[in-house]
RNA sequence: CGGGGCGUAGCUCAGCCUGGUAGAGCACCGGCUUCGGGAGCCGGGGGUCGCAGGUUCAAAUCCUGUCGCCCCGACCA
């Protein structure tokens, strides 16, 4: 491509409305362009690179026996009341009525679409296994839209269904789609990281989650190095790796601790490590009960497993005017010693001696609390995220922890919605059963920015080969070379994606824009061509110069390439 | 839905407090020079100051309403 003949409308400065990298990265390399929050257009160069994505993920989807296939954006509401979706969907979906008064969806994800139309279409275990997958816009209304593509409310999925006659064979199906969601990841040339994740809204009782491994992520993986576990913290079980040290009980006493709130506070207070002080914090299940959950000062409550320990009871954080009312004292001076609710406490304080907790009464705690002396849990369990220095639980090593951004899903459904919405197939023996589902998402827009969020520098973008717009960007610098390079430009369009600046720019621009634009090898032609008649080859991720005669280009590109594509450096 | 911030040229922003009829840099058009890391000089085009009311002789500026965008609202007792 000729960038006189392109449209990369490219920008010096970061759009005041862009946040993070990616956001920033993609406006001003004119890959997309806001339309209104969370939606957006892409621009050809963005749209080379999302097609890039789509075409590793159909190439592998394919392979695997998948069948492509297109539903629509616009659903009616029957489908989803069958499920009760209709309901049970908050203002995520978007709903809207056509011109005879009937209801209508955007189809935030096609469970319900998909299984209608399997359901009238497939009879006998005979069509079994069945997948099927399309790569399609999703709306979802987002509460808060925001990072640019990180999180639209339009935006690109590729969501594939699997139906099997038993569960020997969802099992399979998850299993395939599990290694081929690994080669996509890889394919795509990132650096990513396949977690076991909790179920959701969408329930079943295992699911994973694919991580691209960047710093910018919002969730955190607990990662162990010696055995392969992997999981969202969300997930992880937390044992902790310290062993307490033994000491006598020490009498309970009361101390007088003006303004400190956070149990940091208390512990710089009172001159104690941050372990030492717990937290006393309190939730109102169901609108209606009060219950009160207590944590090591150092630890975070894990909400995933308070819901799960709840039995999904919905549930939120107590406001500071209610716990006063409770408790009678503020929120930093809570303890769980004389509490007339429920008391949930943490694992981590099981033999755990002489710790702080708050007095129930503003500016007061208590040193030297002992589980089982001075308050009795009604519940022990583990309901903290796990953090450095807990083990796996695997193989009690210590995990590690790292940060990542969330691109793919994928679930046991089971029969969820076979049988909500009576799709069934007969089985060997004539017996009317209902198809045993999964189902399976890639964020495709998503992983654009993810990419980019993983892959930058202060300079711009740095493409991974695979998914790169175009692989080489040619630079001319002398209105002198011109004809030199046309020729060259044609001769790089047999084995390469070529974006040729043939503009009439000073140097400076060119450089900045194909920095910006993140293509990974730059051809330079300019003095170094003409004094010595070498062509430079600049490699954009690691700013290495390479010299070649005209005559060995190809396999110098073709050396380089290979490294890039193995080596990961 | 609450709290905060912002809407002025294509982009980034100044001007608003203290009303007097709109600016800078970049981008764009023309010319000359320049040409290996976002050039210099000269000349030019471009804005109903988000929108609607109100106050006033006069509103980008003050008041009210409205729309849009961004951030925070699970870092926690």
């Amino acid at each position: 491509m000729r960038m006189t003949r392109y449209f990369l409308p490219t920008l010096r400065e970061d759009p005041s409305e862009a946040e993070i990298i990616s956001h920033k990265l993609l406006l001003r390399g004119g890959f997309i362009r806001k339309v209104a929050s969370g939606i957006y257009n892409f621009l050809p160069i963005g749209f080379r690179s999302l097609k890039k994505i789509e075409n590793i993920v159909r190439t592998e989807m394919d392979r695997a026996g998948a069948l492509e296939i297109l539903m629509p954006m616009v659903q009616p509401a029957e489908l989803w009341m069958e499920t009760g979706r209709w309901q049970a969907y908050g203002k995520e979906l978007l709903r809207f009525k056509d011109r005879k008064e009937h209801d209508f969806c955007l189809g935030p994800t096609h469970e319900e679409i998909i299984t209608d139309l399997v359901r009238k279409e497939v009879r006998s275990y005979r069509d079994l296994p069945l997948i099927l997958y399309q790569i399609a816009p999703k709306f979802r209304d987002e509460i808060r839209p925001r990072f640019g593509l990180m999180r639209a409310r339009e935006f690109i999925m590729k969501d594939a269904y699997s139906f099997d006659a038993d569960e020997e064979g969802l099992e399979k199906s998850y299993k395939l789609m599990y290694e081929t969601y690994q080669r996509i990841f890889k394919n795509c040339g990132l650096k990513f990281q396949a977690v076991e994740a909790h179920t959701g809204a969408i329930g079943g009782d295992v699911s994973h989650e694919f991580m691209v491994l960047a710093e910018t992520g919002e969730d955190t993986l607990a990662i162990c190095e010696a055995c392969g576990y992997a999981s969202n913290v969300e997930l992880t079980p937390a044992i902790l790796g310290e062993k307490y040290q033994e000491e006598p009980k020490k009498p309970l006493e009361k101390v007088y601790t003006p303004g400190v709130r956070s149990a940091k506070d208390v512990a710089d207070y009172l001159g104690l490590p941050l372990p030492k002080i717990t937290k006393t914090l309190i939730y109102i299940v169901e609108e209606k009960e009060p219950i009160a959950v207590v944590l090591r000062g150092d630890h975070e409550a894990n909400e995933v497993k308070l819901e799960k320990l709840l039995g999904g009871r919905p549930f939120r954080m107590a406001r500071e005017d209610e716990i006063l009312n409770l408790i009678g004292a503020h929120p930093g001076f809570l303890g769980p010693k004389g509490l007339k609710m429920k008391v949930i406490a943490d694992k981590a304080l099981e033999s755990y001696p002489n710790f702080v907790i708050g007095a129930n009464e503003d500016e007061y705690h208590y040193l030297n609390a002992n589980l089982g002396d001075t308050f009795t849990p009604d519940i022990i369990a583990d309901i903290r995220k796990a953090a450095p220095g807990d083990l796996c639980p695997k193989c009690k090593k210590p995990l590690s922890f790292t940060k990542g951004i969330e691109v793919g899903h994928i679930f046991k459904l089971g029969t969820k919605y076979s049988s909500a919405m009576k799709a069934t197939f007969l089985d060997k023996n004539g017996k009317e059963k209902p198809f045993i589902m999964g189902c399976y998402g890639i964020g495709v827009s998503r992983v654009l920015a993810a990419t980019v969020e993983q892959n930058h520098d202060e300079k711009g973008i740095i493409f991974p080969w695979q998914i790169a717009p175009f692989q080489i960007a040619l630079i001319s610098l002398e209105k002198a070379l011109n004809e030199e390079g046309e020729r060259l430009y044609q001769r790089l369009l047999a084995r390469y994606e070529v974006l040729f600046d043939d503009r009439d720019e000073r140097p400076g621009v060119k450089f900045k824009d194909m920095d910006l634009v993140g293509i990974p090898l730059q051809i330079i032609l300019g003095k170094n061509y003409q004094e010595k008649g070498e062509l430079e080859i600049k490699v954009r991720k690691t700013g290495e110069r390479i010299y070649a005669k005209p005559e060995n280009l190809e396999e110098t590109l073709e050396k380089i390439k290979e490294r890039l594509l193995n080596e990961n450096f």
